[in-house]
DNA sequence: CCAGCGGATGATAGCGCTACCATACGCGAT
DNA sequence: ATCGCGTATGGTAGCGCTATCATCCGCTGG
């Protein structure tokens, strides 16, 4: 006869723990940790506050072999600037990471393909994944939607311009974001203020033009339609759009573009043209990529919280995984984030303007 | 009484199948797979036939659970150009599903804060991971590797210039790949050829200078001191390299720049002064990041391999965590891939000559 | 010739969790 | 009261693998 043997340090909270101390046995643990319905109320808030008093984090291998399946969450990209992929990759790997759960990155081109090719990669997806991270554009690319639709994978859209309906949506607000951003152009004493609009087809773009042009009309500031330009968030578009915009009889002494990527272009084209950054014009970007500190001088920004969006992201997509599993329906959730308007470098007060800080 | 009931639908091999094939107990295939010892070379070469013949892959999820750890790596980064990381973070992420280790990505910064702070966050970096992937510039970081050292924390440099002593690399060559993209430009018929260099401080950087000057030499063609030009791989310093480069009085008719954020720089001053690319000015870079894509003209620029590069490299870390548990020491592997040369739309040949095809 | 030893292999008990069934407990219908 | 039925909870057998110990075997030295 052997003795049995302790495999363990015994050092993590085992879901025993929890169930003795709830007073249950570790099987309704284990249906309040899933969310099964059969529990009563009181059982789970006696439950949850167990968990919560040890903190108890479930263990994911131990449930990944138990139920022979793990979270395993799709991130689907498509025509990235790269600075913006690489911001969202950290990102939902981070949360990915918290939680557990498996991340698969594929990228997602030829919505183009027609409707049938698209079903057929949304049915892969649907066997490679239990549930689908959708950042712009692809949020709102309705051949992928309707595909993604078809075969019944839960998805959230991350940091799309508007909630989509009938998709869970993790974003912030970008009216206001480009509201605060404009008017902290104004209160560095800027009139003349060009904009540099964004893809056309992602409901951002409007947002964040309808945000500088309230800011502008809130401060009683003329708004000139000369002083807007096109562009679709590129790199190659900003080029063109800061070349109108500087070409102009008169010249803005503040650019906003709708992204980093735009910016930095703007940034370039002022430089060719002899134009000190921000001395003789300010610049200012939206997303705080990586890029916004790569380049000379550093940009200006609004930033989103990427990291904690994608967080809550993932959260969102495995609660509705779950419930999906359960045939529940689940309710599309809209989820609000603050952003942050981070000063750098390209702006400062125009030229022989006593800067009027409010 | 009840009757015992499956849960699985037994789709995937298990250990016990290889060990009945193989004829010996499941153990002895479990030390053949974690690469113990104790195993005699007929029995070890039986049970791998079997693994084969089954194509038969550990379940990760058990091990983790049973052995109470999950293979974890670590992926450090410093200052990195968005396109590269990206990348990077892809190919990673690749292989780390592939292997169905975790892949936890840290910022490292502040080789700068003093031997002192390197060494903390070295030991902080030892318990969260069981090894971890260095890419450039930070495989050749002095500080880094030698707080890691100190931790015994195994490591793989991805991407470096030359091996570094004591650690293994996964990496291409660099001087052989510079040398072939040379000779395709000399191919179309370029003779005034510029070349901007990289990071003195990265090791890749004279690797792909010298292949450059080799492969001159060895076409007979001219060098001129005057048309290289310092860079740092910023696509700043590639701005400035760029204008030094084609202010110069005979100006060249090609640039290879030692990477594809550098290349992107030189095809913006280009266009700047009016010069169109290719056929004013041929543009190559080196890496095939994202951004190769995402400018216009497309870059033709060298590949590496980075997603083979990745898997290969976490193979080499998880092999040299098991050895270190065991143990046993590992002599440091450096593994060389092809790269490729991509021909895409920045290139062509000279005004005026007839391209020299061979 | 046998004790003693070390290397190779096997048997078994977990690892922490969930699927599956069993059980307990109402509660309205008969 | 009895039965049936549905809901909340419990018991237990795995999931696929590794740690630990037991066993077996061939060899050396006394």
């Amino acid at each position: 006869m052997r003795k049995p043997v302790r495999r363990r340090a015994a050092a993590l909270v085992t879901i025993d723990q929890v169930a003795h101390r709830a007073g249950v046995s570790l099987m309704t643990v284990s249906r309040v940790t899933n969310g099964h319905e059969c529990v009563r109320e009181r059982t789970r808030e006696r439950v949850m506050r167990a968990i919560r008093e040890l903190n108890y984090k479930p263990n994911p291998a131990a449930r990944a072999l138990a139920a022979a399946r793990a979270d395993r969450i799709a991130l689907l990209y498509a025509n990235p600037s790269a600075g913006y992929l690489s911001e969202l990759l950290l990102g939902t790997l981070d949360g990915a990471g918290l939680t557990g759960c498996q991340l698969v990155v594929q990228k997602w081109e030829g919505a183009d393909g027609g409707g049938e090719r698209a079903r057929a990669r949304a049915r892969q997806l649907a066997r490679d994944a239990d549930g689908v991270l959708l950042p712009p554009p692809l949020c709102e690319s309705q051949p992928l939607t309707a595909a993604l639709e078809g075969v019944q994978v839960p998805c959230v859209a991350i940091a799309a311009g508007l909630a989509t309906p009938g998709m869970s949506c993790v974003r912030i607000d970008n009216r206001r974001a480009a509201h605060d951003m404009t008017t902290h152009l104004i209160r560095l004493g800027h009139r003349a203020m060009g904009f540099i609009k964004g893809d056309p087809n992602q409901s951002a773009s409007a947002q964040r033009f309808e945000g500088f042009r309230h800011a502008l009309a809130d401060a009683g500031v003329p708004f000139n339609e000369a002083w807007v330009a096109a562009g679709d968030f590129s790199y190659r578009s900003g080029l063109r759009a800061a070349e109108h915009l500087l070409a102009a009889r008169i010249r803005p002494t503040a650019i906003f573009a709708s992204n980093d990527d735009m910016a930095h272009a703007v940034i370039s084209v002022a430089q060719r043209r002899r134009l000190s950054v921000p001395r003789d014009l300010s610049v200012a970007g939206f997303d705080d990529t990586l890029m916004a500190t790569t380049v000379f001088p550093e940009l200006t920004t609004v930033r989103q919280p990427i990291a904690p969006m994608s967080q809550e992201a993932i959260a969102l997509l495995l609660e509705a995984t779950r419930r999906k599993r359960l045939n529940l329906d689940a309710e599309p959730e809209d989820r609000l984030f603050e952003h942050e308007l981070i000063e750098r470098d390209s702006c400062a007060p125009p030229r022989g303007a006593s800067s009027a800080t409010s």
